[in-house]
DNA sequence: GTAAATGCAAATTATTTGCAATTAG
DNA sequence: CTAATTGCAAATAATTTGCATTTAC
C-alpha cells in the first residue's frame, strides 16, 4: 500500500496537475473532485465521488461529477470500470497494468499485477489470429479460510443491474 | 465450431428441454424464446432477442424477454455477460469454462478456453489469500495483419454506456 | 471578452414492476 | 381451478443533455 497522497501538503493535487498539464480550465469543482480523486485509495462510483466531493463543498451537482469523471476518463487521467452492481467505478491511472479481485463478501477490490498472465494473454489472442490491443481479468474470491456455510448476513446479489458474469 | 443445434428435427428445443426439466411452465413465448437462444450461435442481448422472436411471433413482449432470460439465468440456463455497450448480452450454458475475445473492430465475439490460465488464475487468488470463486478474462483485440492505421470506419467507441475497461 | 463549465431539470437508455387479463398444468 | 405468466404502461436507476448563467484564462 502506497500513501493516497493528497496533496502537496495543502497545494494541487495529484490529479489536478494532472489536468493542467492537458491543458484542462480548473474550476472549484474541478479541483474539488480532483483532490477527492487523489485521495481515494478504492475504486469509488459516481454517487460516492458525489458525496465526498459535496460534504466539502455543496456548491457542486452530480451532473458535474459526471461530466468530470466522463472527461477525465477521455483525457486518460482516469479508468472506468464496471465490477456489476450497475454502476461504474472509477480510479485514477498510474499503476502499470494491473488487475481485479473482488472479494464477494466485502466487495473489497484488491488489485494485483502478474506478468505471467500478461505474457499468456498475449499468446492467447495470437494463437486466435489477433493482436492484443487490451484486456482485463476479474477474479471473484472468497477469503481463506472458508467462513461458515452461510456467511451470516453475506452478500446479496445486487439484483439490479447487472452481474459479474 | 458445432451446430447451432436449433431443434430435434423440428421438436423441442435444447434449452426448452432444460426448461422442463427445471419443472418451468412452457408459455408459447417461453418455447419462443427457448428456440430462439437454442439456434443462437452469438451472444445476442435483450433487444436482439426480442427482435429475432418477434418476427417470428408478434405476440411477444420485451418484458417477457427480460424477465425470461432473468428467469433463465436465475434457473443456470444462461450466462450474462458484459461486453461493454451497456446492454447484458447472454449465452446458453453449455460450454465448459471459457472465456472471451472481443474484436474491437467488429464486435464480434470468439470463445476460447486455456487450461493453463484457469490454473494461473487459481494460483493468483491464493497467493492473495482467496479461494477462486468465479473469474472472467476478456481480451479486446485486432485481427492480424494490423488493417490500415485508420480502419476505415472503424468501431466508434459505443458512448453511451460502460466501457469494457 | 469568449469559449468552456456549471446547475437544474428534463431527456435517454436499459431494465423492472404493478395490475388486470390470460393460460399452463 | 389456481398459481404462474403476459402485455402494457408507468416506475426505476444510471447517466446524459439543453439551456441560461457563471467563470477561467
Amino acid at each position: 500500500m502506497d500513501t493516497p497522497a493528497s496533496a502537496d501538503r495543502e497545494g494541487i493535487s495529484r490529479i489536478e496537475r494532472l489536468c493542467i498539464e492537458r491543458g484542462l480550465k480548473m474550476t472549484g469543482q474541478r479541483r474539488l473532485i480532483a483532490r477527492v480523486l487523489s485521495e481515494s485509495a478504492d475504486h469509488p462510483d459516481v454517487e460516492e465521488l458525489y458525496r465526498r466531493a459535496h460534504e466539502r463543498d455543496s456548491h457542486i451537482s452530480i451532473a458535474t461529477v459526471y461530466r468530470t469523471v466522463r472527461l477525465l476518463e477521455e483525457k486518460g487521467i482516469l479508468e472506468r470500470h464496471d465490477f456489476g452492481g450497475g454502476r461504474a467505478r472509477y480510479e485514477p491511472t498510474e499503476h502499470g497494468p494491473h488487475h481485479h479481485l473482488i472479494d464477494v463478501d466485502t466487495g473489497k477490490v484488491i488489485e494485483f499485477a502478474d506478468e505471467r498472465h500478461e505474457v499468456l494473454a498475449r499468446e492467447i489472442a495470437a494463437r486466435l489470429g489477433f493482436q492484443l490491443v487490451d484486456h482485463r481479468l476479474e477474479l471473484f474470491g472468497r477469503r481463506f479460510p472458508d467462513p461458515t456455510p452461510e456467511p451470516a448476513g453475506g452478500r446479496r446479489k445486487p439484483r439490479s443491474g447487472r452481474d459479474p458474469a
